[in-house]
RNA sequence: GGGCCGGUAGUUCAGUCUGGUAUGAACGCCUGACUUGCACUCAGGAGGUCGGGGGUUCAAAUCCCCCCCGGUCCA
């Protein structure tokens, strides 16, 4: 997809002189002020350009990061935007995605469809970004990629009737903002043509490049993306992103964008590594070319090394002996802010979602701190991380301990992780030595990363330490990548997925939600408006219909003498709640009278007040990562999922009981009210997003005093009094991360601990012991069912050699050889016995060959050789097989021990002397 | 949400493909010997619902199905 050159011809271009080139090398085509400029200007992987500002910044003065931050915040703040304080950087009021990746996400979709007005329009915003997808380049290409970085953006929202501005002024700013504010000269900034186009929307954008440095795009949202097609948006909007970063290190000329950002705290971490006496010259040199290292599909990253190295006049593998210790370096800086800003919101690290994308990150920054030579730093640094920002970012410091805390548990999985990695590549190396090959094939090279999360890397490590070298094929990650057929996520959806639910809805205006008018509500008087088969639409009611994890209510309709009854409520698009009934329905335009089951109501009440409270409790009691992760309310009991990174202690989940408890014994009130969404978001903060996305311009607001504020559309008590009673039954790991808190409230609650204790007495009874005693008399129990069973293993060895002398006595000689045939039935001994007589029948004397036989419904037959009958040629398994067939079933086992088995009783005898006549071949015929 | 690997003694695992005794291995534990004592070494011993439930079979740790739990890669 390309847009035509109308949409950048601006006046802007026209007026100042600017030429429209097309670049030879990378095809794309940009404007200049310099006639004489051939290529695009852009360093990138196909060498467009080099960096010339390493050493001479184009700016009048170099920038820290916060001055840079605060110079574009206040150009824009001067010319009417308003300030926007920036947004969290999990993405929680979003369903498609984890992070905020740009400073836009914080306005869609609500904002960009129309459906909330901005905060103000047009706005400024610095907005910490979080992006995965550029992780392999982070550190290699000098600090161009970050996974986290501020962007700056400077948005207006055009709507039809009401026109902000659009490309040319949008252009004209950024101009005055380089070239006045900053001091760049304007004929070193040129103005790329491009396309944007994510998360269902597209447009034109301008990208500006200073110095071989994009340092900004300028997008022009205007289209939806439906399929192939793009769709014009009624509401066009300028969505700008300003890499503050590259800013920064554009205006220093520093050897790497690191150096600009991070300053002393680079040092410290050079410092920390053994880095020192880097050559600086060659770094500044390599800096130059350093737009040509980045992972592409077009060109292969060890190609323009070597272009590199040839241009440095210096061997390749030495250049990788300087730089790699450096960019590791650079990479650490990097990951370990990302992680310091991710564990300060609460992620969790798990094996799923955004809590895995945070164990990604703590795994590769182990590896590189181990190729350092300081993995067990990594918590000292990201404390380093902690403290630098918090000058910036007021929360990292609140969540200092707490950051450390779930690092600090990571690490431990990891190296545990690691350590049984190395304990099974052993085994593997062994193994392989063991059939006389010398490498791990290339499909184990595989299994070993996917089923047990080791690098190539790792194995290879360890496989050397044990005297086998690994080749690690070129694309091994893409052959792993191969395996894996994926499926994309879901594309974006604007709520809860509306289903058809098979009724008309034209002409129908919203169902007037009496449940929210009055949730005690328990009957009300309704007109019929559409009755579709078992479905109806009322004008108003009292019914709940199934939504935020609580399930609909039931009960009845009553008109013209008639009773029929309401199986479930649920809501179609539009607010429209659907009614499905069981009986014959009423007739459109008739007065119905709804009636709620109470009992069943009043309990998902309590239930979803009590989830509220101990998401309140367990935010305190466990820290502040606690968040919903799921919740589904029932009528007899209930479930709430929350982040935390270890299984819950007994004491914990006590002591969140004990916290909800004395919340219901405070009785406070509870208030359920609409807000403004950004009006919510300012007073308490997107902790009300514990239930994920909620749609709408204004939200529905659900608070218990000072314990809890959530945004909730569920139907709650009147105040925490009556609930009456909260009990948690059990916790569950259902993630990684995850710990889901089952419980019940109110009668249901106490009809549980009824029940337990009915167990308990019942338990009581059966041990004929005090109920305040039952543990002990259970532990004497078992310890003396233990000493019997092993009581009664000894006597059976016993028994086993008594009987074994008895049998050998009992021989009959075949030549050199002695033949003990016996029969016992069940009563007398079972299959276990035998085998013990049998063993000690040719320990005794190794010429015997035993067959004993034990009969019951079935027959089951054990064949013991000894050892010097082994010797003759007799073979247990042979034999086992023979009489296996005579009985009806079979037989097989190993030369000096064989079992038989089958279904033919009368055929015992037969089988004996069919053995017999074998040994006697054997005996008398060798 | 999907793929893959795993669950056997207190721990780490072998045995599973190819059904037939768990005389399982190492470490740890207990007792004893050696020693001034410890460690080491030696001798002996205790320790198993083979994750759970169904099925196939004369016979299942082993084969088939379902479930639970852990790990891991990807979304």
């Amino acid at each position: 997809m390309r847009f035509g050159e109308d949409e950048y011809r601006l006046p802007f271009f026209l007026e100042n002189g600017y030429v429209r080139k097309r670049c030879p090398r990378c095809g794309e085509f940009f404007w200049t002020l310099n006639p004489d400029q051939a290529l695009c200007g852009e360093s990138n992987t196909y060498g467009c350009a080099e960096y010339t500002f390493i050493g001479s910044p184009p700016t009048s003065r170099p920038y820290t990061l916060a001055e840079m931050r605060e110079a574009f915040l206040s150009f824009f703040e001067e010319r009417g935007h308003k300030r926007i304080a920036p947004y969290p950087i999990v993405a929680r009021w979003r369903d498609d995605l984890y992070f905020t990746n740009a400073s836009i996400i914080d306005f869609q979709p609500y904002v960009t469809e129309g459906i909330i007005p901005p905060p103000a329009n047009p706005l400024v915003i610095s907005q910490p970004c979080v992006r995965f997808p550029d992780l392999e380049n982070v550190g290699p290409t000098f600090g161009r990629h970050l996974t986290i970085f501020e962007m700056g953006g400077h948005h207006a929202f055009n709507y039809p009737d009401r026109e902000v501005y659009w490309k040319d002024e949008t252009v004209r700013f950024h101009h005055e903002f380089v070239t006045k504010r900053l001091g760049v000269k304007p004929e070193y900034v040129i103005y790329k043509e491009g396309v944007w186009s994510g998360g269902g929307n597209a447009g034109p954008d301008v990208e500006s490049i200073i110095c071989g440095l994009e340092v900004a795009t300028l997008v022009f949202m205007r289209y939806k993306v439906v399929g192939e097609e793009f769709i014009e948006l009624p509401i066009r909007t300028v969505d700008t992103g300003y890499g503050i970063e590259r800013f920064t290190w554009l205006s220093q000329g520093s050897v790497s964008c690191f150096h600009a950002v991070y300053g002393e705290l680079l040092d410290k971490i050079m410092g920390l590594a053994g880095v020192r006496n880097v050559d600086r010259r060659l770094l500044e040199e390599f800096a130059r070319l350093s737009g040509l290292i980045s992972i592409s599909k077009s060109v292969s990253r060890s190609e323009n090394w070597r272009k590199i190295a040839s241009r440095l006049g210096i061997d390749v593998g030495e250049l990788h002996g300087i730089i790699d210790p450096v960019v590791d370096v650079f990479a650490v800086a990097d990951h370990t802010k990302c992680l310091a800003f991710m564990l300060a919101e609460g992620v969790v690290p798990s094996n799923v979602e955004e809590g895995y994308l945070a164990r990604l990150l703590i795994r590769r920054t182990y590896r590189l701190l181990r190729n350092l030579g300081i993995e067990g730093l990594m918590p000292d640094i990201i404390d380093m991380q902690v403290s630098w920002w918090s000058r910036d970012f007021r929360h990292l410091a609140e969540m200092r301990d707490e950051i450390l805390e779930l690092l600090k548990i990571e690490i431990e999985k990891y190296e545990r992780t690691l350590q049984r990695g190395r304990d099974l590549i052993k085994r593997m190396v062994r193994d392989v030595r063991a059939r006389g090959e010398d490498t791990i094939p290339i499909d184990k090279l595989v299994e070993l990363y996917d089923s047990h999360g080791l690098t190539p890397e790792v194995v290879s490590e360890v496989a050397s330490s044990e005297g086998i070298s690994i080749n690690v094929p070129e694309g091994f990650y893409s052959f792993v990548a191969e395996k894996h057929t994926s499926s994309p996520r879901p594309a974006f959806k604007m709520s809860e997925e509306i289903e058809d639910l098979g009724i008309d809805l034209s002409n129908i205006p919203e169902t007037k939600p009496l449940y929210y008018e009055n949730p005690y509500m328990r009957e009300f008087t309704a007109r019929v408006l559409r009755v579709s088969g078992n479905r109806i639409i009322l004008d108003r009611t009292a019914f709940y219909p199934e939504g935020g994890g609580q399930i609909s209510d039931t009960g009845f309709l009553e008109f013209n003498g008639s009773k029929i009854r309401v199986l479930s409520v649920r809501k179609a698009s539009g607010n429209i709640i659907v009614h499905f009934i069981e009986g014959e329905p009423p007739r459109e335009g008739a007065e119905v009278r709804g009636l709620i089951d109470w009992d069943r109501r009043i309990s998902l009440m309590r239930h979803h007040t009590a989830t509220h409270i101990i998401m309140g409790a367990a935010r305190r009691v466990l820290g502040e990562h606690v968040w919903q992760a799921g919740a589904q309310k029932e009528v007899e009991q209930s479930r709430l999922d929350i982040t935390h990174p270890k299984r819950l202690t007994r004491e914990e989940v006590n002591r969140i009981e004990e916290l909800a408890n004395e919340t219901i014994m405070r009785n406070i009130p509870v208030e359920a009210f609409w807000m403004p969404r950004d009006e919510a978001e300012r007073r308490y903060g997107f902790r009300l997003y514990q239930g994920g996305a909620v749609p709408g311009r204004e939200i529905r607001v659900v608070r218990i005093g000072d314990w809890d504020v959530e945004a909730c559309g569920g139907t709650h008590c009147m105040s925490t009094g009556e609930i009456g009673l909260i009990k948690i039954i059990r916790t569950e790991r259902i993630q990684d991360g995850v710990e889901r808190i089952i419980f019940s409230a109110g009668t249901h609650a106490l009809k549980r601990i009824q029940e337990v204790e009915a167990k308990v007495m019942r338990a009581s009874e059966l041990l004929e012991a005090q109920v305040e005693k039952i543990d002990t008399a259970l532990e004497k129990m078992v310890e003396e069912w233990r000493n019997l069973k092993r009581e009664r293993d000894h006597l059976m060895d016993k028994v086993a050699s008594f009987m074994a002398e008895r049998c050998v006595a009992s021989a009959k000689s075949i030549g050199r050889l002695k033949f003990i045939p016996y029969v016992s039935d069940a009563k007398e001994a079972d299959v276990d016995l035998l085998i013990k007589v049998s063993n000690e029948v040719v320990r005794l004397d190794p010429y015997t060959v035993a067959v004993f036989i034990r009969t019951n419904r079935d027959v089951r037959a054990v064949v013991r050789v000894g050892s010097e009958a082994l010797k003759l040629g007799v073979n247990a398994a042979s034999i086992a097989q023979r009489i296996g067939k005579i009985i009806g079933g079979g037989g097989s086992g190993k030369a000096d021990f064989a079992q038989a088995g089958g279904l033919i009783v009368e055929n015992v005898p037969k089988a004996l002397e069919e053995a017999e006549s074998i040994i006697c071949r054997i005996a008398l015929g060798g």
